[in-house]
DNA sequence: TCGACTTACGAAGGAGCCCTTCATTACTAG
DNA sequence: CTAGTAATGAAGGGCTCCTTCGTAAGTCGA
């Protein structure tokens, strides 16, 4: 809770610099009088943190903006392509990479299906192809990079190694991010994919602001992210969502009523039925609508259990599934409002797909933020 | 996430008050030395900062102790005794109550019987003995009253009215936090008592300084609370914790095993049934013991699902039949073990029956704390 | 009882960070 | 070209913290 440590006349230099990086990542190119205001710091003590930014590269100048009354203002920016960040989706069936600057802001995507029966090489190998093809579509290089950030299913834990995955089976036990640390020369993350999930959402998708947020990684594979106080929940083992476990919240075997739906006609690939389902009940298949109803009478029961547990403001109902959001979110709405104490929000993603490949660009982002703003190791570091 | 506020020299004097103020709650009288090492701030300044905190009324000198080599030093203590705080804890049979100083010492103590069927005003007026009895145990008058803060069962909005009690039938729909400022007239804080027990085993019992716990609240009635990052967590409406909704979780009808257990004599009060199978069980009795395994059953299927979703450090048997966490820790670690990803810590609550009570004192001693420790509202109030 | 030792006290001087103020500079509008 | 506007840069002052040093008030041992 408390930490006893008072503060020193450099500890307040230190807090303003933070807070004058942080205003020009939010609000891109400021003048020190615009951020002044923000900061509420004098123009002249402004000044002098600007030219430690830039000191230390952080900051740069960008040419005044013209057509001002008055003399010019000089304008200073976010050094935020003085590196590059990854952010990787490794899926059963999909690996997906993007390439974005220090801000977040994606500048590159790429996409390597694999087959979940793949060794362990190929999936390695395609992780690097996804990787590469995002530098060269942007045109850095690996030395460019400041942070990897990876989100896979299972439960990894806190060092990297993954605990369990029942969807994968070459991935188990495999120490994950020793092989990718000897892929990438930089700091390597790794995430439970839920949780990039639910991040991404909560940073730049329809949970923007809430502080207690439910995130349902609903496809082929159930999963959930906390966001609790604002921050994401990971848990003392990083195993934190993981209520798919339960047999009683019936999240298991959720998927199988969609993917034994008898409207699914003979031959569909098994990784197709269940959005052939949701698509014939958005149609009106009775079977496919009844299939839905049993499906999200399970769902919902899983969901209950995380509403009553943490009362939280929303719930997002993301992952693959999502797609279909319109022909799921009523009737799950109805279940819960049957067992929840108080009715949270129910909404659907709004970043599909690429919901954790953004999750992985966010988190790399504020582990950079960490980085910056809590500097309990001194001054901010040197870039350039 | 962020304030983009910069820092002051005179917030940085607050904030090294506070952490003085923080460091002298926590270690008794410290001489000025002591206080310099451990905030990190020289000895001057601590100085000057002692001096400020003393014309404010907040601390005081204390005789120094004597029997050190070299000249003696001046000690400083936090004035705990310039207010008092009560907790309060409304429970379907009993109300209990306590007085604390300004630091939570608890300094008296009350009850008072009642039963759940009592009308409101006789209630109420329960409540006011039991505060005044503590008043009077303690020599103090209700205008030396800073804070009272009130536990009690089912769920409160977070205006401090009863939205449901499936306990106490008059409690429905009650304003209380109302009813008892017109009681008592200072700040009046209310909170569900589950909440409340696991902030005090989490501030001075079993879970000290743990990050994630789930307490649970065993006893004629089932509830949870959780402390989630260090913190009480409250939920968006204040409705966290009530895992007992969901059948599926099978919290609700779990302590009916211990009541109708064929060991029980015929004629022993509803009220003792469950003390008796439990102390059964503890002898050995065979029905009792298959009674208290079923019951953990239940009790093992709401906890796995906290225990899943969360991935906490620790989980806490508290409440009522906690007395009893001989005969239940095992059996219940041994269920979760079957269920549980990773399996968390499992102890007996150390403070048993006043648990509420205390920790409805420390969720006063908190919100001063919140209101010393976050001054928005500029420097520190003169007390006196 | 007295000197040596230990530890704290109090005052002085200095450095860092922030603020306000004001003359100066650069650009736009007419 | 002049008036008006707005940012710049430098000077001066206040607050908070730090280090340093001589002084004060005890204990311990002879």
């Amino acid at each position: 809770m408390a930490d006893l440590r008072g503060g020193d006349l450099s500890r307040l230099r230190q807090l303003n610099s933070l807070t004058a990086i942080r205003a020009l990542r939010r609000a891109g190119p400021l003048t020190l009088s615009a951020l002044a205001e923000r900061t509420g710091l004098s123009r002249p003590s402004m000044k002098e943190v600007t030219a430690e930014l830039m000191e230390l590269g952080w900051v740069e100048e960008v040419p005044p903006s013209p057509g001002t009354m008055g003399r010019p203002a000089r304008r200073y920016r976010f050094r935020a392509d003085s590196g590059h960040l990854v952010g990787v989706d490794i899926g059963g069936h999909n690996i997906r990479a993007a390439l974005s600057d220090l801000d977040g802001e994606i500048l590159a995507e790429t996409r390597q299906p694999v087959s979940p029966d793949d060794p362990l090489e190929d999936r390695l190998a395609a992780i690097e192809r996804a990787v590469s093809g995002c530098l060269a579509l942007s045109r850095t290089t690996v030395d460019d990079l400041w942070t990897v950030a990876v989100g896979t299913i299972g439960v990894i834990d806190p060092e990297g190694r993954v605990v369990y995955s029942a969807a994968v089976p070459a991935w188990r036990d495999l120490d994950l991010a020793a092989e990718l640390r000897r892929m990438f020369p930089c700091q390597v993350l790794i995430e439970n994919d839920s949780r990039l999930a639910a991040r991404a959402e909560h940073r730049r998708g329809v949970a923007k602001g809430a502080r207690d947020v439910v995130f349902l990684h609903v496809g082929r594979r159930m999963g959930a992210g906390l966001i609790i106080g604002g921050k994401v929940h990971r848990g003392f083992g990083a195993a934190s969502g993981e209520i798919v476990m339960l047999p009683e919240a019936r999240w298991f075997h959720a998927p199988e009523h969609l993917n034994t739906c008898v409207s699914v006609p003979d031959g569909t690939p098994p990784e197709d039925a269940a959005g052939y389902t949701l698509a014939a009940a958005r149609n009106g298949d009775p079977a496919a609508l009844e299939a839905v109803e049993r499906y999200v009478d399970d769902l919902a029961v899983g969901t209950a259990a995380m509403v009553l547990i943490l009362d939280p403001e929303m719930v997002v109902l993301g992952g693959g599934f999502s797609r279909s959001a319109d022909v799921l979110l009523d009737p799950l709405r109805r279940r819960l409002e049957r067992s929840c104490m108080r009715m949270p929000e129910v909404r659907a993603s709004t970043l599909g797909d690429e919901c954790v490949v953004v999750g992985a660009i966010d988190y790399a982002v504020d582990h950079l933020d960490d980085q910056l703003f809590t500097p309990d190791s001194g001054p901010l570091p040197v870039t350039r």
